[in-house]
DNA sequence: CTACATGCAAACCGTTTGCACCCTA
DNA sequence: TAGGGTGCAAACGGTTTGCATGTAG
């Protein structure tokens, strides 16, 4: 828990940033959750730890490590926040309960060469692809939470 | 452009909803647009064809046009906005370029039974998934709009 | 000591809602 | 003519910004 301290704070310099209190505690968040988080469950974490802060403070830092390339901003589905992640070995994937939002994280990807494919194909030069799987968490199925219409998937 | 006026018309009837002038022509709107639109889109080629509309009976319109089944909802990496388009067949993904926003709808699935594979591996009922390609297109690679650094694809 | 980080409050922007009126079925 | 559809204006929620102050390098 300490270990990777070091090493986040050296990740932050060596971007230009400079290490800082905000910064340090919302990147070892973000590192040791294995979920996206929107900006304000970080808020609450630092609140919960007694780290005090801004929540403007959370986005500018948000955004300062987004531009960095430490962290990653997705947008899910019916999700009206944007969630940030530790931007650690590149490529992933995401499966959403549809009904509580459950969020999991796939690392392996089923397209292969599929984004070459489509360069040869189109007129687009590609720089990569998100993948989002939807579908009922066993809580909610078994829950009997699968009501919704979900029909735009 | 007057023909598939009868079959629009039928489609929001079959839904149980009553066909008014702005289901119409907003239903109108997408069927004949092969991208999707944000709501203030609509709006405004609804203002130009001197029709006259409140921006919120538009959203509420693609929200009822949206439970009904006949228009999809999506959102897009970068845009804050989300994106309604004509729900017809089926499966589709998107091709997007990160500079200009302009969308291609990709209309053949690379991903076979993935879905059933993912729900063989998980504890989740997949109901589907959405995949989008972000790249540049040919028009910004040629003006070199290409100079964003994207490191989150 | 200087440039960049932060707190605070206000603005912002897309979207939603309450209420009175309107119009389709 | 009854119940859903619409216009208008105000609220809403997530995010951004301007400005004064604080702090890392």
């Amino acid at each position: 828990m300490m270990k990777e301290q070091g090493i986040l704070n050296e990740q932050i310099k060596k971007c230009g940033l400079k290490s800082t209190k905000s910064r340090m505690a919302i990147l070892q968040i973000l590192y040791n959750n294995d979920c996206p988080m929107a900006a304000e469950d970080i808020f609450i974490v630092l609140k919960n730890k007694d780290i005090q802060i801004n929540l403007s403070t959370v986005y500018r830092t948000l955004e300062a490590l987004e531009d960095a390339g430490l962290v990653t901003k997705i947008q899910i589905m019916n999700e009206d926040r944007k969630l940030f992640e530790y931007n650690e070995i590149g490529h992933r994937h995401y499966l959403i309960c549809v009904t509580c939002k459950k969020l999991v994280t796939i690392h392996d990807c089923p397209l292969g060469d599929y984004d070459h494919h489509v360069e040869e194909e189109t007129d687009f030069t590609i720089l990569g692809h998100k993948l989002f799987l939807y579908g009922y968490c066993r809580d909610c199925r078994e829950n009997g939470e699968v009501k919704r219409t979900e029909n735009s998937i």
